[in-house]
DNA sequence: CTATATGCAAAAAGTTTGCATCTCC
DNA sequence: GGAGATGCAAACTTTTTGCATATAG
């Protein structure tokens, strides 16, 4: 069974690894492992709620082992592309609450801010 | 210039549109208008500032008109697509606050949260 | 006339699927 | 031997690019 082998990857690395990081991860450490079946576990794995998924800024589908670290959102320049990394407490509890107040549960949300930082206001 | 053809199904819409929504609006209201352009177009706009650009759940890149009428956040039913529109000062006041934090300007910013509504919960 | 914009089709990039093979029970 | 896992290659989807033509200034 490769799921071990792709657990093992994501267990290793606190970073969110594309389905082709982990294919490449395991090739380098010698594995003889196909990209489609790569595919395959990591789809099983997040059905089974064993990893989180969620897609980068390139369209590639990205992965984590489960027991969610950091959090965050992204602060974006619109001149220079700069992105700093937020933590939102706040927005946690908002989204929380006004899904709650229509009925929602399993709540998840996506946030980005724009704006123009300190070196490139006019 | 077919830029003005797109700018104005995304100001006719409250909603994100991919670029093959817009394609397929504009092709319906009987514009010929190749895909290629479209896609040409909207990373134009968006470079310019004038759009802004947003990866939906499905990996497609979509965009909408900066000056949106009415500003609004979703709560989408993961299960059954139900959407429902939501106001959230604190989200305003917390996008607004953080970015300042970071001597960010000009900010914008969208917030989508997804969950599992009443009426399909296990 | 020259430069830009457009359309079409082919190419990329990421992901999924069909199918034959291999493995473990 | 059979069920499920795996690998390879082909299919698919979304987006980008090459190139020839059409349009604008």
């Amino acid at each position: 069974m490769k799921r071990d082998m792709v657990l093992g990857v994501l267990e290793g690395s606190p970073e969110f690894l594309s389905a082709q990081d982990i294919h490449a991860a395991l090739r380098a450490s010698g594995q003889k492992v196909g990209l489609a079946t790569v595919y395959r576990v990591v789809q099983a794995l997040q059905e089974s709620g064993a990893i989180d998924a969620l897609r980068n800024e390139n369209g590639e589908l990205t992965y984590r082992s489960c027991e969610s670290t950091g959090h965050h959102h992204h602060l974006v320049c619109r001149a220079c592309g700069r992105t700093v990394e937020v933590q939102g407490p706040a927005v946690e509890r908002w989204a929380d609450s006004v899904a709650a107040e229509h009925g929602f549960a399993e709540v998840s949300h996506t946030v980005e801010v724009f704006g123009i930082c300190g070196d490139h206001r006019s």
